[in-house]
DNA sequence: TTTAGGG
DNA sequence: CCCTAAA
């Protein structure tokens, strides 16, 4: 079995949808958290599934458990704990459920209600709230969403009992630190590509599956998103009977061929050489002399727990290796500065040298080179390929020039990082900070008039209801015109065709279009108007 | 995936 | 053009 879940990360922080196919899949409908969710079958197979729930519930780590269990094992129970990014999520916490929400939500439990999701009872209050941080006004709809009350009650056991998880009572492992969803990459993906046990088809997938329970999903950052390949983090998981652990001890090996440490001065033009060296020298000083210490990034997060190992972070793996940063920091006695707090640039004038410590630490990056990963890794499951999952523009925006920083010689290396500016050296010491991470903006296209004639002569002859339609039959081979840009050329031409030709912009678009436009807009509405029509009476049938 | 609409 | 709910 198959199973592709995907992750979408809205730029507005909302709430996440999560898309299941696979095939062979009987399930019409998913119980979870007291909900049922419809899985809506399109054509036949593979089935193309769809988990609605991106206005009804906020993503949260049980809910991608519960979506790969389905997947791969579906009778089996959800695993207790989740391993996420190197991350360790005990599914039974509903802190933990909603820490993947991105931060919108922080949580106390409330036990009294078992819409909750968790099966684990619990004495202390749930309560909603959003984050302080997040303004998003979708939020808030989510928040007042009837949902939360409308769920209909589940009865106990009735598809995740309790007996289906173990007890957990590591309570303590549990993460209290909130993220903000804007550490998380803009666009984020994940792919699973599991296989049921039972289908003992390959070493691979078996062993990925089940023989790592302490392995989480791997992250790969390349591309536009994160592909995650996941093996649960069961404490007591049917996966993990199947396999005898697996603890050889591997190495990450990591040479760091520099350290940038980037250094403000301000100084004046008049200011001779010799003063600019001394400054510099002074500003150096200052840094190295005050003491250092190393700090730890992983995808921009700083690592502040020392405990963690290699494995649990996720940084064992290969491919994560280019999401780490490391960081040169001077010893800063005062409390560090809030996490989200842009972080300012060291700023030394070359006047009056402030004291070190009223910085912010951040003021080295460090290009760690992966020489050669741990062969602890993984077996890649096959969907291991990023690529396929990214959007491909190649079609429409030329690539920007910047990214050019990926140096031939050695493939594995991280190539210094160019010049910062003080923000994004406070951001991430990351290779594909920005760029890849929000997902850029199509280049605008213009139609031209031709464009025009074949989207209106299309739509008269196929109507306003029809896109992928139109665009078949007018604009296939034009790769780079969806179909929703079909539908929204047509919004913008009915919108043209009524104004006045002086409050018309761009390329006219000639009169007779334009009317046209109007025509068939006209007929196509009302023969919606009359389906419509039809449709109630036929529903007024039924009733009566 | 496609449709439909708001942003 | 983007975003996304809903189907």
């Amino acid at each position: 079995m198959q199973a592709i879940i995907c992750l979408r990360m809205p730029r507005i922080h909302s709430s996440f949808n999560i898309l299941i196919r696979w095939r062979s899949s009987q399930l019409r409908h998913l119980r979870f958290c007291g909900n049922c969710f419809p899985l809506f079958g399109y054509d036949p197979l593979p089935a193309h599934i769809r988990w609605p729930m991106a206005r009804a519930v906020p993503f949260t780590m049980n809910m991608i458990a519960l979506a790969i269990s389905v997947a791969t094992f579906v009778e089996n129970p959800l695993p207790s704990s989740l391993l996420f990014s190197g991350e360790l999520f005990n599914l039974d916490n509903i802190e933990n459920q909603l820490l993947l929400a991105g931060g919108l939500w922080s949580a106390a439990r409330d036990d009294d209600e078992n819409s909750s999701g968790c099966t684990q009872p619990s004495t202390t209050k749930t309560a909603f709230r959003p984050s302080p941080r997040i303004g998003d006004r979708r939020i808030r709809k989510i928040l007042a969403s009837k949902f939360w009350k409308a769920a209909p009650k589940l009865k106990d056991g009735e598809y995740f009992t309790a007996e289906t998880k173990p007890g957990y009572h590591n309570r303590k492992n549990c993460y209290k630190r909130k993220r903000s969803l804007r550490d998380y990459p803009l666009k984020k993906r994940i792919l699973y590509d599991g296989r049921s046990l039972s289908n003992s088809d390959g070493g691979i997938t078996s062993e990925g599956i089940s023989s790592s329970p302490r392995k989480g999903f791997s992250c790969d950052a390349s591309g536009s998103g994160a592909t995650l390949h996941g093996a649960f983090g069961t404490t007591s998981g049917v996966a993990s009977r199947h396999t005898p652990f697996q603890s050889r001890d591997s190495h990450v090996k990591l040479r760091i061929r520099s350290f940038k440490v980037p250094v403000f001065i301000e100084i004046p033009e008049t200011a001779t050489v010799g003063s600019l060296k001394r400054s510099v020298m002074e500003a150096v000083d200052a840094i190295l002399g005050g003491g250092l210490r190393v700090g730890v990034l992983l995808q921009g997060k700083k690592i502040r727990d020392d405990n963690k190992t290699l494995l649990q972070t996720g940084l064992a793996h290969n491919n994560k290796l280019d999401a780490l940063g490391l960081s040169l920091e001077p010893t800063v006695s005062q409390s560090p500065p809030p996490l989200c707090n842009e972080d300012h640039p060291l700023l030394l004038s070359c006047n009056a040298p402030q004291p070190l410590t009223r910085y912010p630490p951040v003021p080295s990056v460090v290009h760690n080179i992966v020489e050669q990963s741990a062969a602890d890794a993984l077996p890649d499951p096959p969907s291991t390929s990023v690529g396929s999952f990214v959007e491909s523009d190649h079609d429409s925006a030329p690539s920007p020039p910047d990214m050019s920083d990926k140096s031939p010689m050695d493939s594995r290396a991280l190539v210094a990082i160019p010049e910062m500016d003080a923000e994004a050296l406070a951001v991430v010491p990351m290779r594909k900070s920005k760029r890849s991470e929000a997902v850029q903006r199509r280049i605008r296209r213009p139609f031209s008039v031709s464009e025009v004639e074949a989207l209106v002569h299309a739509v008269e002859k196929l109507g306003t209801g029809r896109w992928r339609d139109v665009k078949l039959r007018a604009f296939d081979n034009a790769k780079h015109r969806t179909y929703v840009d079909l539908k929204d050329k047509w919004k913008t031409l009915v919108h043209t065709a009524r104004i006045s030709p002086q409050q018309r912009r761009g390329e006219p678009v000639p009169q007779v279009l334009l009317d046209r436009v109007l025509d068939a807009h006209a007929y196509w509405s009302q023969q919606q108007a009359k389906q419509q029509l039809k449709q109630q009476s036929d529903t007024c049938r039924l009733l009566l």
